[in-house]
DNA sequence: AGGCTTGATCTATTAATATATATCGGGTGA
DNA sequence: TCACCCGATATATATTAATAGATCAAGCCT
């Protein structure tokens, strides 16, 4: 039975854990409990669609219905369009990381518009996690954030902002310059999730 | 709440539709009761992929999950790769009223193969029933396989399939003359379903 | 070593789907 | 008019997803 449930399931959870998402994370994004979460993806739930509607939701994905014959086609253009192709594992990490203190930081009382402005450079920033070499940067990062958690200084949640601005803005020079010509949508990397 | 579900719901009913296919019959196809198939394409049921995935897969499509910014690239493939183009009214009516004849000749107690090969045959000429503009042979076949049901003559049936094969290669001829070299995956029609 | 996070697992309860079965009014064709 | 098929609907029952909440071992970092 249920074969589609578990090929599902796995999508899934491939695609949180390329967000760098635990499952209390996404638990708390979808509205979903995370004993649940853990259920679907490892014993074979057969989940709602509201449910699977919100995790999909939270995943920037959406379900959708397509012709047997055009299932090939989806797939590739699917992979191509993924949010974030693989960055590297330890990269991944460290955003996790600064994840965590940017949850903190929103309880911090202090300026609202810098408030947003770090959330907004931190979201930017997610985009191009796939391009991140160095994460000598990240840590950087990460400690600004954690010491205006802990003495609440404005100044350090500004530097974060400006060192999340001036990372994206190399990536995205790394970007535009060498392989923004071809554009195919085929055959990127070989990658998971059938 | 469950928009999904709806949207879901309205892409399975027009599926069902222009396969011609009655509420019973695709009851038959996938195992699930006709009370049921009401229920969700009327009430807003937050059904469980099992359900989807048997009602889908009797319909001849497949449930996947697609990145947002994908989902126009894949509703255009979906569109041009749609099973069944909008057959024509009363050739969907002949189709119908074929497959039910379909449906009783299963329980006959004949040779297997021939069983299985009429059964094939029907398979293949659904395929092209967009094409199809004469229903003469329709009725034909609809009255062969009648009187295979009536009469329990094994030659009937054998008829009724030879007929059926014969008029999908005259639409096959049809279809592999004309339009076959742009193979464009977008705009073939305005057709309904979002 | 101690603290913290992660994923898996348990319990108990609630709520909803799924199924079987039968019926109903509306529409259609013989 | 009669018979048939359509979709919608009703009832009763069984199954199970979903939730809230807590716990646990394993792994990681300090």
């Amino acid at each position: 039975m249920n074969y589609e449930a578990e090929a599902l399931a796995t999508t899934l959870k491939s695609a949180r854990e390329r967000k760098g998402l635990s499952q209390r994370d996404l638990s708390a994004l979808a509205g979903v409990p995370q004993s649940h979460i853990s259920k679907i993806e490892t014993a074979g739930v057969d989940l709602r669609i509201s449910s699977l509607a919100a995790l999909a939701n939270a995943l920037d994905l959406e379900i959708t219905l397509v012709p047997r014959k055009a299932v090939p086609a989806v797939k590739s253009i699917s992979r191509s369009a993924a949010v974030a192709p693989t960055a590297q594992p330890d990269v991944v990490k460290h955003i996790a990381s600064i994840s965590k203190q940017m949850s903190n930081v929103k309880n911090l009382s202090v300026d609202q518009s810098v408030l947003q402005d770090v959330q907004r450079q931190f979201n930017d920033l997610q985009q191009y996690q796939n391009l991140i070499r160095d994460s000598a940067m990240l840590s950087s990062i990460r400690d600004a954030l954690k010491a205006a958690n802990d003495v609440g200084g404005i100044d350090a949640l500004r530097q974060a902002a400006s060192q999340m601005a001036r990372l994206r803005n190399d990536l995205v020079h790394l970007d535009i310059k060498p392989s923004n010509l071809p554009r195919r949508a085929y055959q990127l990397d070989g990658d998971d999730d059938a």
